[in-house]
DNA sequence: CGGTAGCTTGACAACTGTCAATCTTGGTGG
DNA sequence: CCACCAAGATTGACAGTTGTCAAGCTACCG
């Protein structure tokens, strides 16, 4: 499980591309990193791993040894409430990281789980420190996701703090649209593994709120969507929505 | 305003002890630091800093140049929202980092106003990075915390996404205290800088609702509570009130 | 000591939650 | 390959918590 380990030195050689060649190395965590940082990268960045649906890349408790790079797929993370139900609390897109918080204890305090069948980049943190020590910039460049992540939860606490139900099912769409266009999917018309169930529990709504703000941006001629085919049909009425707030 | 700047090496001398003799060094940036590493810090945490009621530490939009130890006081932090309306998303109580989105981006996203007369001690970004290429700890501990605000805001995406507003507003009384225990305030009895539309303004609720809650936790003798004062009777209807939900 | 900002209280409205029933759709097995 | 089943999604009716509006109260600042 782990490597040979020659403590501080990283040999450059036996390129495994597997940063170099990867489509989402602009927006992932070698974006702005030169090459040489990112062949380093390649050399720790081993596991590629497969996930079927509803499994799990780690639960609440596990020892924390991986961050965790979505290359196909998608994943949700929740807490479990003091009552046992379920709190989704990120959702992550091909191109995203998720499993930064192992960066602050050695146990996990989330689950994070597979919404379809999935491909994920396993980053072993031990590796990640040691070749941050020697590439100054991957360290600054995890930093940056770090904190990008915590803007994104400002924006998430906005969200739930003050949006209408069917202002919170808008800008989710619209970011989830976004965040697609960032790694080059398809914005038109695409699906969306998550569920009503997921999506209503993750906006802190109920699934039949959920359900009769599709309902609305259908009326409305704002989408078109069946189950988990989504289609965005007014790009503008969408953005006009969540402007009006 | 910038050190005269010796790139790579820091000289360990001059100690200037601001680290050092702080009583919050066990859980501010310094925590788990040998006492070389905090000497080496010492040197660049060179601004303490006052601030008055509502004086900005930034503005969004600055160059985000330092991150911030609160040493006595506290803050909150907001973004606004399309129609200028403030969306508070941080309180930032004794021992506690703020500023840390700084590390995403050149330009602040956010807000950061002091709640009461406050004292800060600022750290140059630049001299971090620096610093944490010197001293590994360094770096892996500005994860850790990081991290741990990542964790920190997962729970308050929970609260936000299903709690009531009793509940939202027990939550918080009790996570205060946790966080005044943390750095050895007093826990029964205390002030509390953040007005009630503010508190209300985090927590997603209407500042009428907020008077409510603290009514009802009032009528259960849970707690006392006049303006500023706040007083706790009853620690355990508090957290059972929390545990309960 | 007075004014004013902040807090509290009450009455009512509205949005979302709850409960119950029906409809769709995707997967399975005959 | 088709039909059926079950899980998920939708819809409707109603209830409840919280928001809104309006008024009055308090306490702090000058």
């Amino acid at each position: 499980m782990s490597t040979a380990t020659s403590p501080q030195i990283i040999e450059l050689g036996a390129m495994r591309r597997i940063c170099s060649g990867c489509s989402l190395r602009e927006l992932c965590l070698p974006a702005g990193l030169d090459s040489e940082a990112i062949s380093a990268l390649d050399e720790f960045v081993q596991k590629k791993q497969d996930l079927h649906v509803q499994e799990l890349a780690y639960r609440a408790g596990d020892i924390a040894s991986n961050i965790y790079a979505v290359r196909l797929g998608s994943f949700k993370s929740y807490r479990l409430r003091e009552n046992g139900d379920v709190q989704i609390v990120g959702i992550h897109l091909p191109g995203e990281l998720f499993g930064l918080d192992a960066l602050a204890s050695e146990q996990r305090q989330i689950y994070t789980e597979a919404l379809e069948k999935s491909n994920v980049c396993a980053l072993p943190v031990a590796d990640l420190e040691r070749l941050s020590r020697q590439i100054p910039a991957i360290g600054r460049q995890m930093m940056r996701l770090m904190a990008r992540e915590l803007n994104s939860s400002y924006e998430e606490h906005e969200l739930l703090a003050n949006d209408t139900a069917l202002t919170r099912v808008a800008k989710f769409i619209w970011r989830y649209v976004q965040r697609r266009k960032q790694v080059g999917l398809q914005t038109r018309q695409f699906d969306i593994a998550i569920s009503r169930q997921d999506l209503a529990n993750y906006l802190g709504l109920q699934v039949e709120t959920v359900s009769r703000a599709f309902r609305e941006l259908r009326d409305r001629k704002v989408i078109t969507a069946s189950r988990s085919k989504l289609e965005i049909l007014d790009h503008a009425a969408l953005q006009a929505l969540i402007r009006s707030e």
